[in-house]
DNA sequence: TTCATGTGCTACAGTCAGTAACATTATGGC
DNA sequence: GCCATAATGTTACTGACTGTAGCACATGAA
């Protein structure tokens, strides 16, 4: 079938990657903060096949679309990431870990910080949060 | 420029993981794992394919083909969030951790294992191994 | 020589992202 | 009321990539 949290190109991703940054931009703003000269129609469409796909959503502010993200940045990189290891490590996270320290996205020393980091989050969590951040998904 | 540890069609990576599985195979055997009723050229066509994008390579046994993988799983996975992680968390993996959260890949309690089995590994780790797994490259 | 088996080459249809033109509509000023 | 301006809505084309396969060619065996 379809494919939910899939894949998306080049020119999505920069755009979406810039909501994100904004966090709330007209057409016209997407168009300057990329840097490559694109026709309005151009920045339009993408928006809204973001929409389409539920990355983003909008709300007319004085009949101009002003787009925000629907989903936040970590939810959509964790859904990939779960797709990934769904794929290719079984479901299983460890095989991945096994993966990042290989493809060297992780080394050693990294992976003793992440391992003291996530102590500490876990011994100082009552509620349900890693850090401070929590997501921020779109609200109604 | 292209996109390096691209995205991979649906039967490419049906039999990608049969050659992983397997770990040496031919055309016929492929045909043979996959459920599907798909013609032999199909088969061949994205078994060529995935060697072309460096995933497989092969070596001619009497006559012919036997594919093996040319990247472990664990790596291409390890990649795979790399880009993940480039892309949407400015390369920051405690984000990543954040969504994995987020999204239910990861709950509290995995986390919590999964600190335990870092410090552990991390311990026992004179020589490069996160575990007794370790990535089998092509050989030469 | 012929047959079977396996490879090499080519192709075609469907989907999707990049890119954009053109039509339409509402809004504020004259 | 009418028009220009600024947005949006609609539609489309192109190239890349994947699924799927046909067909020609080679080569070892009978």
């Amino acid at each position: 079938m379809g494919h939910d949290p899939a894949e998306l190109g080049e020119l999505e991703r920069s755009i979406l990657m810039i909501v994100w940054r904004v966090g709330s931009v007209t057409a016209e703003q997407v168009r300057e903060e990329l840097g490559r000269p694109l026709k309005d129609s151009t920045i339009r469409t993408v928006l809204r096949r973001l929409e389409e796909k539920g990355y983003l959503a909008h709300e007319v502010e004085n009949r101009t679309f002003l787009y925000r993200p629907a989903q936040s940045q970590q939810r959509v990189a964790g859904r990939a990431v779960k797709r990934i290891v769904d794929w290719f490590c079984d479901g299983s996270v460890e095989a991945l870990l096994v993966g990042l320290v290989d493809s060297k996205v992780l080394d050693r020393a990294e992976l003793q910080r992440l391992a003291e980091r996530i102590a500490v989050a876990q011994k100082s969590a009552e509620a349900g949060k890693i850090s401070g951040t929590r997501n921020q998904e779109a609200k109604p």
